[in-house]
DNA sequence: GTCTATATGTAGATAGAC
DNA sequence: GTCTATCTACATATAGAC
């Protein structure tokens, strides 16, 4: 253990841009995979068919089903807390005071955003919601999104001081399994209203549903 | 094809008190772990551990993995959505006129009344969120739960003449995914809210933030 | 109905050529 | 890094004795 070197011992060398490309694609795959079965009943082989790579070229990348499915929700956590924060920056620089709106929206709006931008955002929405249910990754998804999460707590506290915190924290979990459900069943939803309805209204739908249903005491 | 009996052909004989003592402990053993790992993740082999029975014992009484999984969840749909309807009249008879309140807490409240009662309607609440969030068994679902639902469906359209039926259906999957959210996510609420509260208040609170979030446009 | 033994397929993972 | 071939384990399912 003694004269290894201290200094960048990982990543032996910086990879090539086609190993860069093989990489994005298996994790690509495996997101669309991952999304459409969930953990258990996604195969690394049809992970592999999915991304038109070899097995074993999937294992090289992915260190393991575990890992790959940890590496996938992992990769876009950081982009949509960002996206989040951001926007609760925006919202506190634009209105003055503050709404319980605008702080739902800070926060329950990036994710249609996104996905709207780019439907391999709907697949991860999927994956959330697959792993938000199983009690197996409840410590990852906390981990990545619990730590914005409690920024977005802390401020809705300041603007409700009449809620007491056990109600503010159902009413929070409420907004999340909502946000998902809307990001995920947007087929169940048309069948009850018989007609399919505009995303940007179900957004708004959901934020005033949302800031009623936390208003509500 | 002619010439067979055509009454009662199936069940050619009444079940033994044992056979549907074992069928029950084999159905009880299934849904536990299916509750905990979901169905991909569960196995015949972990069901019949559960169930103190042998492997071929569980095929035999649940007629194959899949078939399982359906008899598990059909198993207290029935129940469920009679408690349901069954407090939707009481409410009906005892409230006038009738609130949204009460269509709301006949529809969420036996969920959790039966909970309370017995354990393993916790587990099948588990159960269902894994159904919910995996299309596979999104049919299922829709087939034991859709009917009872409409008849919820209606009766708030008539108490919110002035909201559309999209926004309607919108509330009530957002209903339904925060009541799953209380069902399946005790804990997650428990690490926010810093203190272990009384379900019966947080049933009371899901309740006035559903009517809240419904009643909001 | 119950249980043992087994058939058959396929899972995740890896070794080693290129 | 990429890919083929293969190892080992365990899955579902069933056949047939009791």
């Amino acid at each position: 253990m003694i004269d290894d070197q201290p200094v960048v011992p990982k990543r032996k060398r910086a990879p090539s841009k086609r190993a860069i490309a093989t990489r994005s694609r298996v994790l690509d795959a495996a997101e669309r995979v991952f999304a459409r079965r969930g953990f258990d009943g996604a195969t690394i082989r049809d992970i592999a068919a999915e991304a038109g790579e070899p097995v074993g070229t999937v294992h090289h990348h992915g260190g393991g089903k575990e890992a790959l499915f940890h590496r996938v929700i992992a990769r876009r956590a950081e982009t949509l807390s960002r996206a989040r924060l951001d926007a609760l920056d925006e919202a506190k620089r634009m209105s003055a005071p503050l709404t319980l709106e605008a702080v739902l929206a800070a926060f329950l709006r990036p994710f249609f955003d996104l996905s709207a931008a780019d439907p391999a955002w709907r697949d991860y929405a999927r994956l959330v919601a697959f792993a938000s249910v199983d009690t197996q990754w409840r410590g990852v998804s906390d981990q990545l999104f619990d730590p914005t999460a409690k920024v977005f707590f802390e401020d809705m506290r300041q603007l409700l001081p009449g809620v007491s915190q056990a109600q503010l924290a159902e009413g929070f979990v409420f907004c999340v399994s909502a946000m998902l459900a809307l990001l995920t069943s947007r087929d169940r939803i048309a069948v009850l209203s018989a007609a399919p309805a505009e995303e940007a209204d179900q957004i708004a739908h959901l934020i005033s549903f949302c800031a009623a249903g936390m208003r509500a005491p």
